[in-house]
DNA sequence: TCGGAATATACACAGAAACGCAGATACCGT
DNA sequence: ACGGTATCTGCGTTTCTGTGTATATTCCGA
């Protein structure tokens, strides 16, 4: 694991966004979720999941058409103690992303997101 | 205290290699001593180290002609937590860096530095 | 197999950041 | 005041990073 790399990683608003909102929801969340929640284009958000993969941060699981991504599950200590700091801190930096985040999980049914993106839903 | 910027600030091999040997050398250190210890030049150091005092991490104190860096105390409850992971994980990462440091804190004399940089220091 | 939805990516560009060099500044001792 | 040492900084260059547009890919259902 390349420290310095997840460091780089993270040192990036939209990054640490993402990464909050899968901290927070404790839950996967696939990349139309996250283009609402954090009201950001698609394809930014892809983008920068791409990195957050590639630094090994997280990882996509297919269902379907969709994709969810969640944190990699015990990469190292070390990783796990800053995700830690970042879920127990971040909350209050990102209110709104939080708040967004509970009203777009509970358009879920059977814990999966069926509803595309905002513009489609109503 | 704006903590993305901290993370951007951190997202630099340089900048954690300053940081981490303030935090495992338990002490202030001045720029030609970090300058010997990360074997880079001096106007690098200088630079990374502005960095990082304008984001809040580090804080000067004049000695003489030395100038001493130090960790800010008590910035808030993130970063310092942020600080305790590289001080955890840290020391492995960069094993040389804190050897050297060792070696360079050694040759003070009553805990200041009186060598300027290694190519004075025979 | 065809259309539509979710997601990924190639390309070009703009802005930011790091780097090296040279010179400037601040302080000390004489 | 002067020379030497430690440190800082302005400038030009290069490299890296993020962004937007448009298009490609993958999968599902009919």
């Amino acid at each position: 694991m390349d420290f310095i790399r997840v460091f780089k990683t993270l040192g990036d608003e939209t990054r640490l966004r993402i990464v909050n909102i899968l901290l927070q929801g404790k839950t996967p969340l696939c990349v139309c979720e996250m283009t609402d929640v954090l009201e950001l284009p698609q394809y930014h958000i892809s983008r920068h999941l791409m990195i957050l993969k590639t630094s090994g941060l997280v990882e996509p699981k297919r269902d379907g058409t969709w994709i969810y991504y969640h944190i990699s599950p015990e990469t190292s200590k070390c990783v796990d103690d800053l995700l830690d700091v970042i879920q127990k801190h971040f909350k209050q930096q990102f209110p709104d992303d939080v708040k967004r985040l509970k009203k777009r999980l509970a358009k879920r049914e059977k814990g999966k997101c069926v509803i595309g993106f905002a513009q489609n839903a109503g």
